[in-house]
DNA sequence: TAGATTGTTAATCGATTAACAATC
DNA sequence: TAGATTGTTAATCGATTAACAATC
């Protein structure tokens, strides 16, 4: 019996954020960073529940895969709540990112100051088109994708955004990989496939739109 | 009996596509747009299941939603599916945009060719500081926010696009909504409320990266 | 204390997968 | 025909919700 709640022991703390979970631990982060804000010190399920559009359960459910607890009576206290939020989400650390398409999108990014504000730096930028080597963006001069390899060494670059036309995209990713990334944004429409130790995620902002002109034909 | 099985024909049709199918549709979508460029006539189930990283099982599954058959021992005709893709996702229409913000975000949308490419097109750009008014967009000029009304009626806008900063997200989409929008698309970290009759879609940039650090975490 | 809210277990609901008869 | 692949039903799996004892 020991031996049996040892191995439950052993196998439970490898425990996974269901991805429907993660997904919502990020909107909990947002809405508690504007709670916290404002001076409100205390939230309860119901409330954020009430807010985000879910039950009071689920919210219960999902923040119980938090580090953190709350008081009965009092619900969630907002600034350790927005804390261990923070810590699950990596939003406490600085993440270095190297962009790979200085086109509209690519450009956007580096210029948006909202990332650099919530710990994304991007580091370098890079570029297959020569008459955009040297282009200056801010602080950062765009440069030749033979300049990736170096970057991420120099950087210890995280993340790779690949910012580039859909048919460019995988070859990109593959390019990223090679050079030692840990983890991908895609920003084009394409499906990218890399190998086991590297994370993917897809912005989908395209395909958000398609999500939402179906909706809007039933109408 | 009889009457049950009316019943029941009467309440089928009004079939939603649920929402974890209707992402993977936009993915099929881009998937087999890029088969038919290559010139490949027929696709199988369990091809296409590869490429996504699903099942066979899944894909079958997702694709009998669309107003299309497969063919039993080739699969499904690409030249079909990706009409019926398209016109499931409203893909085959042009929808008309209104975009809120003139920020590194709202001018690379607006720059962006892929959007018109595929049918969104911006016919409208605000921004609430009166500096960026007047400022040349390619060829649309940047409006004050009261014009939002009238430029709603004027293009027949089916779309808002919310490119503020977060704090302005929600007081936008109220405007949007009162002007006349029938959707729209966040690209704030912010929950929108909107009324019922109004669908909102989030593209979720900054939580996609959440979620890949969240994920780096653990390695 | 009394009442409100958590944390958690059990029940329900929905989505994914397996399996297989129909079929071209 | 024989073999491969669909469409669909049934089984499994996982996620959401309901319910309630524990608690401050």
């Amino acid at each position: 019996m020991a031996i049996v709640d040892t191995v439950k022991f052993m196998t439970n703390p490898a425990r996974v954020v269901p991805s429907p979970v993660l997904k919502r631990l990020t909107d909990y982060y947002t809405t508690v960073q504007g709670l916290t804000a404002e001076g409100v010190e205390w939230v309860s399920s119901s409330r954020l529940a009430d807010v985000l559009g879910l039950t009071s359960s689920t919210v219960r459910q999902d923040l119980s895969h938090l580090d953190f607890a709350g008081v009965s009576k009092r619900g969630y206290r907002t600034s350790g709540l927005e804390k261990a939020l923070a810590c699950a989400l990596g939003a406490d650390r600085i993440w270095n990112m190297l962009v790979v398409g200085a086109g509209n999108l690519g450009r956007a990014l580096v210029l948006h100051p909202e990332f650099r504000r919530r710990g994304f730096m991007i580091r370098a930028v890079c570029d297959s088109d020569v008459f955009k080597t040297g282009l200056k963006l801010r602080t950062l001069e765009v440069q030749r994708m033979n300049q990736i390899p170096q970057a991420v060494k120099e950087h210890a670059i995280d993340i790779g955004v690949i910012a580039v036309p859909e048919d460019a995209a995988q070859g990109v990713a593959d390019l990223l990989v090679e050079a030692g990334v840990k983890g991908l944004l895609n920003l084009t429409p394409t499906h990218i496939t890399a190998p086991e130790g590297v994370a993917v995620t897809d912005a989908r902002i395209l395909a958000s739109l398609q999500e939402l002109t179906h909706t809007l034909m039933g109408k």
